[in-house]
DNA sequence: GCAAAAAACTAATGCCATTAGCATCATAAT
DNA sequence: ATTATGATGCTAATGGCATTAGTTTTTTGC
């Protein structure tokens, strides 16, 4: 009873499908295994474990989403860039809530796999805070701020903290981006102006 | 062999401590038993199950919080009160990293739970923004916005996120405070001016 | 065709939370 | 003082989980 096709690709994917699925950032190695058709312990011809699988999803995540920010921001500039990237990132954690958790619960990860992620997801940012003429120390502050504002947001968003209030959570986010914008702004002025 | 002066809050107390001491979010009731010098089984004596003990927890975590957001802001006004509720949190992050991770891990809480805790935790927030005029929506997007720039500089400074970059961590914060009151002045500036 | 590697299986280990049922002790009522 | 009751502890058992060991079967490379 060998060969039912199944590689560490396959495993793959189906964990992400899964992962899309349920949408948390949790797997089970037993239902993988029941959804492939195999035994639990089969799944050990093709991944280390669940944390290896999981880091192993995290990286495909993070591409993910580094690419929808890369295609948002591809052929804007400044502000239309920024706000392009604010609103790609916010799409893909609501249409891939799952996937998105990965991203953040990098805290049971190797840091090397962390700092894989984080720097896949840091270039987009970088690329579009470069057309704003600020020097080096400024532009990691405010990479840093910009992912705090978006990642801050959209978790407790998904955490339900928003919930119980009807006022649009749409234009928060809004307020954030717009307040972010603005900041970037006075302090690019300090160094030349940029259109 | 009974009586051994355990009750709920001694339970709850050393389920605290457990949860400083190793910086994580998460219990495990064998070594909460352990640590009680009891067997396993008898903590349900006290306690509903692991997850009815986390809600506690959460609970308890969050006034902590609240209650150092509330000293902090005390007696002050406008910015200062800003500057002081955004050093709290960030102070209350580090100092007490496993109770800070707990009032962040509400997806697995009962909602009840989750939306006491987000009161818990907005309430100084409003009070500070009371200050500045603004009208009752704005005083909402604010506040979210707030409380996702905090979390989320936080969130992503424990993942280690800015670990690989030796850029002042405190700077960026700084930066990433000073954006939002900047942001919040020019709001403010639209319904009346703020001292 | 045959040897070796790959991939599936069964069986077993050890961890965990939780439940059931029993024993013991403190206390309050008689 | 004695006895009933409830609280608190225990042991034993269940069932879920990831993982490992060892075996069998199939594919593949020569």
């Amino acid at each position: 009873m060998a060969k039912k096709g199944i590689s560490r690709d396959v495993v793959l994917t189906k964990a992400v499908e899964m992962i899309e699925r349920t949408g948390t950032p949790v797997l089970s190695m037993r239902e993988l295994a029941e959804e492939l058709k195999i035994k639990t312990p089969s799944l050990y011809n093709h991944v280390k474990g669940v944390n290896d699988l999981l880091a192993d999803v995290s990286r495909y995540a993070a591409e993910e989403l580094r690419k929808k920010l890369l295609m948002a921001i591809a052929g804007k500039n400044g502000d239309d860039a920024l706000n392009a990237l604010a609103g790609a990132y916010r799409n893909f954690a609501k249409e891939h809530i799952g996937l998105y958790k990965v991203t953040n619960s990098v805290s049971a990860l190797p840091k090397t796999v962390s700092v894989e992620i984080g720097t896949l997801i840091s270039e987009p940012i970088f690329l579009v805070l470069s057309q704003y003429g600020l020097d080096e120390e400024q532009s990691i502050h405010w990479q840093r701020v910009l992912r705090s504002i978006i990642h801050g947001f959209l978790s407790q968003e998904e955490a339900g903290f928003f919930q119980h209030c009807p006022l649009s959570v749409e234009a928060s986010y809004q307020v954030a981006v717009h307040c972010y914008i603005e900041g970037l702004h006075t302090e690019a002025r300090g160094y030349h102006n940029v259109g």
